[in-house]
DNA sequence: CGGTCGATGATT
DNA sequence: ATCATCGACCGC
């Protein structure tokens, strides 16, 4: 069952967690990707310092004012697509970031890191703005995991960020060996 | 092992 | 100049 768009315009940390255990599908032509989500991180608005859209309302940015359930994919350092989910209702500006999904379809190589699933499963930024809510790409119910499997810590590479750096925004499932290795940068 | 660093290009 | 990353390469 596919998730509707009431799922993804709620509150983008209680979707974050919510996202964790299900299963998000890419239909690539005749080939279906597939993977269980096990990592996310929510980008909670335009006063996070974190979130891109603290920058304001720019090209880029310009999909997270948008409604929610919709594909927000952007490059990062020059060479990875980073996928995300809008949320929240329309002209509030947030998102959750997929780090990590556990493969069960179509994947091609390691999908434990934001940029290493979309090469995976094949998502670039052809996809940006695309409706989660349509037939190419959405995200299916799956399996919740359990409450006490669900763990949380502060995001990873956004040290920049001042307090919102240290805000337990990241979500994952505890001891799943598709959680991307929280590698902290030192500077 | 862990840490350090370069690739590579859009965005501001 | 910076960056919501990754993997190669170093030294122990």
């Amino acid at each position: 069952m596919k998730l509707p768009r009431a799922f993804y315009r709620r509150k983008t940390e209680v979707v974050a967690k919510d996202l964790l255990g299900r299963v998000l599908v890419h239909i690539d032509g005749d080939v279906r990707r597939s993977g269980t989500i096990v990592e996310t991180e929510a980008y909670v608005g335009a006063h996070d310092l974190a979130c891109h859209a603290a920058k304001g309302r720019t090209a880029r940015t310009d999909v997270m004012f948008g409604d929610a359930g919709h594909a927000y994919v952007y490059l990062i350092y020059g060479m990875y697509d980073c996928f995300n989910v809008v949320t929240e209702p329309e002209g509030y500006a947030a998102a959750v970031l997929v780090r990590g999904v556990a493969p069960i379809e179509g994947c091609e190589g390691a999908t434990d890191g934001p940029g290493k699933l979309c090469r995976a499963m094949s998502l670039t930024r052809a996809h940006n703005r695309l409706d989660l809510v349509g037939d190419r790409l959405f995200i299916e119910e799956g399996t919740k995991p359990p409450r006490r499997r669900i763990a949380s810590s502060a995001r990873i590479g956004v040290e920049y960020a001042g307090e919102w750096a240290n805000k337990p925004l990241r979500f994952f499932i505890d001891g799943d060996p598709f959680v991307s290795r929280a590698r902290v940068r030192s500077k």
